[in-house]
DNA sequence: CCGTATATTGACACTCAGTCTTATTTAAAG
DNA sequence: CTTTAAATAAGACTGAGTGTCAATATACGG
């Protein structure tokens, strides 16, 4: 289900045992999560589930949170690593646009599935929409720092978390009508839908309200 | 320190000790996790301060974090009603500022001191770092139904949540460096980089990385 | 193959946020 | 003053998250 890089020979016993266990206790997460509900599961359960204690589960997650959002963190983290790599040429905007693609383009092959199960559910489950958040803003800081040193800006320069900020959120917002149709057309829909959303960016400063709207109330 | 219609004759005598138990409450709360710290003040303790028990701390605030937050949630509150409230014209994102900027305009004489003391406990505080985010998330949701419902337009469509997100990110990127200054030059001051922060939306987008960046590491 | 240093783990106790129930108090209305 | 409805205090209870310690498994040098 997720990487299977854990019977790689390439690493040593220990590190791939603590792969498996990883895994383990994520998928335990999304799929306990989504059959009985956050609140209902409990660590103690979603432990034994993976044949481990509740100990070993805070050594690998920083919250009964972290577990259920495995997939989220793949992808952030490699567009961290993307962006680290990458030669930045022309507008920053567009740029990180397909710095995200390339990021999502270079994930395993199961990711797609378990993004959008772990999207549905955290549409669900108000304390993991709380804790994603968190989380993604962790990451828009990283990007910020991140662009500052490349574009040598100063970290200050408002610009900077305006664009970390507008790119994750088109690509999340995205994602939901993507996520809602179970995934449809893989992660190359997913993209198509992204640069749509890119380009409703510009048009969003464009948008204005009719001069003299009827005043019948509205809201 | 707070609102001070706490005293206000027009209100039943069981409304004004709610009143007044609540901003206990709140003062307390900014007050004893600033100086204590948020994870070494317990509910207990807080509560005994404003001489309530803690089931009743739980009637007024949903969690520990919010009773640290109302400079922030009148805030918020301000602007939605003032969103309201508005006949809409011209470019929407110059109309949430204006909306924005009114709504700081109509808060309590003292709201500028607890919001700087709000802000710097924030910051230094993840977990109400993390509250405030969802917190923020929420109004953000309600600002693009109301947009929804004043423009007529799908409350699917990209833009709005854009548009939502510039109005609120361009505020809070503005309030950063006012806050550290102690607030300096009271709420006109803040407005005014309320104001350059807006002018740095566009200019975000056309940021541009130079043609070939001289290669040599960057972050 | 064996013994030792070093991670990793399980078991357990503890704190505290948050929920719930019940009995008591207090404001408002008649 | 009495009745009614709301607000409150007190305290039991659940479960997340932390810290400690002993047991166990792994890597590694001989």
């Amino acid at each position: 289900m997720t990487t299977q890089q854990a019977r790689d020979r390439s690493l040593p016993l220990r590190e791939r045992k603590k792969l498996r266990t990883r895994r383990a206790l994520a998928d335990a997460a999304l799929r306990m999560f989504t059959e009985n509900g956050f609140d209902a599961t409990t660590l103690e359960e979603l432990a034994e589930e993976a044949e481990v204690s509740k100990s070993t589960f805070f050594r690998f997650f920083p919250a009964k949170e972290a577990a259920a959002i495995e997939a989220e963190t793949e992808l952030w983290t490699a567009y961290l690593a993307a962006l680290a790599d990458r030669d930045l040429s022309g507008p920053v905007l567009g740029e990180l646009h397909q710095t995200l693609a390339a990021a999502v383009a270079g994930l395993d092959p199961g990711w797609d599935e378990r993004f959008v199960a772990t999207r549905l559910l955290v549409a669900r489950e108000s304390a993991l929409l709380r804790y994603v958040e968190h989380y993604r803003s962790g990451i828009k800081g990283q990007v910020v720092a991140c662009l500052a040193g490349k574009l040598r800006l100063d970290p200050e320069d408002l610009r900077l978390p305006v664009l970390a900020e507008l790119a994750m959120t088109a690509f999340s917002l995205a994602g939901r009508p993507w996520i809602y149709q179970g995934g449809r057309g893989g992660r190359k829909a997913l993209l198509e839908r992204h640069q749509d959303a890119v380009k409703a960016i510009p048009a969003s400063l464009d948008l204005s309200a009719p001069a003299q709207p009827a005043r019948d109330g509205g809201n």
